[in-house]
DNA sequence: TCAAAAGTGTTATCCTTACACCCATGT
DNA sequence: ACATGGGTGTAAGGATAACACTTTTGA
């Protein structure tokens, strides 16, 4: 068996690093563009080599050249995948391969509807649901589903209703699976695999883009605002990502400010799920979870009684390393 | 903002497919190696370069090369994470820059205790727990922890009992709630956390061989047969993201064959959850997730009443698309 | 005094944990 | 007949989901 034989002839490799940035604006969450909409510009995640002689590890790598270039600092940082399919980036020619390594990334913004922190010029937050829009149910079921992908998708799916893909599932049943069984609940998790679905299908623009267009996509209309490459994939995966690991690890905190409302905190958790929780038990959850504490502070806010003021309770990352917002469905 | 500036100078850059190929012999999870214990080889996971130009994917690039060199058939494929910390391979000098993309693999293995595959001469599985013994709880807690470990990991951070890690974290409290907790239960799925704390600690040989060891690990004796380089890194890294998935996505089927009773498939969770498993819940968990159903047939077993034989519902992948072996505790 | 948001009490239901016992076969 | 593993019934306790109501402020 071989280990580390050199490879015969290759062709040069760059790796690059690309961020998928999170924050909360307001009552939305939002992601850390660059050049964003100007003439024939895409939007595009903040994205650079990865320089092993400058730097020692990816996540310092990361760190440095997105402070340096956007000024945001970062807290929570986490590698997602790292993608390398020959051709993601067909304008490159083939005189190189470029592997994309994606990491997602915390940073905490305050509630203010303009950003708190100066950006370089191009850069801006910018909701994500702009880039997802059959994402957020927090208001209701978003129309975009039933009036355009739904039909879509079922026209895509009778040409050839019983191919399987790698997990066996064939083309119906995977539209019923992500779409269109709300007898059954949303699962909030599955960014990447509705993303995924709607590529395969050509009806997002980068399908387009790659060749892929079905004509079905001139009947729904672009479906959420594309980005740059792959990197529409990439905000998939990191949506994907953090609405479950907000589940069983506090990481919701790292976009709190130092003291916050329970109402706020319930907020931000149903800006990142995408859904609306209930009111008492997410408040019961968070009670006898013992994530937070009472700082004795009360907010007065916009109208109605102060609220009691709450702080993150570190102690709970040793007590209970599993501690989460796992909480159950509806508002 | 820059987006994709073409680094200055920058080192050569291959990239690396390591893959930990799990299977199940007997009632014991084990792990494809290379180079088995022969003179001075180290064991290894089977590694090797990707060439962007030979395959069009990561995916077929790894199924492609662990098929030629070690006639093993892939079947659930998984990336884990990539690492590219520099000098992780120092015997490479600083010529070029490896970056390794780590993978799960999982193929069927049948109950022989000879292997049924013939694989590539210095190719073998061998048992996982030889390289990890802390983490096999099935007949007792093991003794290497209360004897060795916890004795040196107590002394170690005493040295420097409250410099946190990137969580903020004491040497203390990391020793606790990883080793010591037994109040608490053993939760299988910090693999990563508790091989990273021994190599901190300058207890695993591989920190040695990094120029890390503590003086400690002279008491303790090796803890655990080493791999090459980070080998067992990734290792770590697999078993716990087998143990985290198998409770939510019913892979574990892709270790069993076709037809098994219920007992061979809790002892299969048992194996690589490393802890025993209540019977009965085990069998009511089973039943009512209907991950199952009873082809009929029954098996003569060693002793004993013969035991009706089962098989996966291909079905609930779309039924329950979270259906795994969430069960509970103790046996 | 009333709108608006904070904050609480209580119950039905389901799932988890744990107990101990019966069944069918080979020797 | 008995050893060996296969296979089951049921009850206590806790978590979840859902119901509607009271409290405190600003305008």
């Amino acid at each position: 068996m071989v280990t580390k034989a050199p490879s015969p002839r290759s062709l040069p490799v760059e790796i690059n690093l690309t961020a998928a940035i999170a924050t909360v604006v307001g009552d939305d969450p939002a992601i850390l563009v660059a050049n964003v909409g100007r003439n024939r510009g895409e939007a595009a995640l903040p994205s650079g080599p990865f320089d092993p002689l400058a730097h020692r590890t990816f996540d310092i790598g990361l760190r440095t050249w997105v402070g340096e270039q956007t000024g945001v600092p970062l807290g929570y940082v986490e590698q997602l995948y790292t993608f390398g399919d020959r051709g993601r980036h067909a304008q490159e020619g083939d005189r190189k391969h470029v592997v994309s390594v994606g990491y997602l990334a915390l940073t905490r913004q305050g509630p203010a509807k303009e950003s708190a922190i100066p950006l370089a010029s191009g850069a801006s937050f910018r909701p994500w649901y702009g880039f997802f829009p059959w994402e957020d149910w927090r208001s209701r079921k978003p129309n975009i589903i039933d009036a355009n992908i739904v039909p879509a998708l079922r026209k895509w799916a009778v040409r050839d209703p019983n191919r399987p893909n790698a997990y066996g599932l064939t083309r119906t049943e995977r539209v019923r699976m992500l779409f269109e069984d709300d007898g059954g609940r949303f699962n909030d998790e599955n960014v990447l695999d509705r993303y995924q679905l709607l590529y395969e299908a050509g009806l997002v623009e980068e399908a387009r883009r790659d060749g892929r267009a079905s004509p079905l996509i001139e009947d729904t209309g672009p479906l959420g605002e594309p980005m740059r490459d792959d990197h529409r994939r990439i905000l998939a995966t990191a949506m994907g990502r953090l609405r479950a690991k907000m589940k069983y690890r506090p990481v919701i905190f790292e976009l709190m400010p130092e003291s916050f409302t329970l109402t706020a905190l319930q907020r931000t958790a149903e800006a990142l799920e995408g859904r609306r929780l209930h009111k008492q038990n997410f408040r019961r959850f968070v009670e006898n979870a013992a994530v937070v504490e009472p700082t004795g502070g009360t907010s007065t806010r916009t109208g109605g009684r102060p609220a009691a003021l709450f702080r993150f309770r570190r102690e709970v990352i040793q007590e209970r390393p599993a501690a989460g917002l796992r909480v159950g469905v509806r508002g």
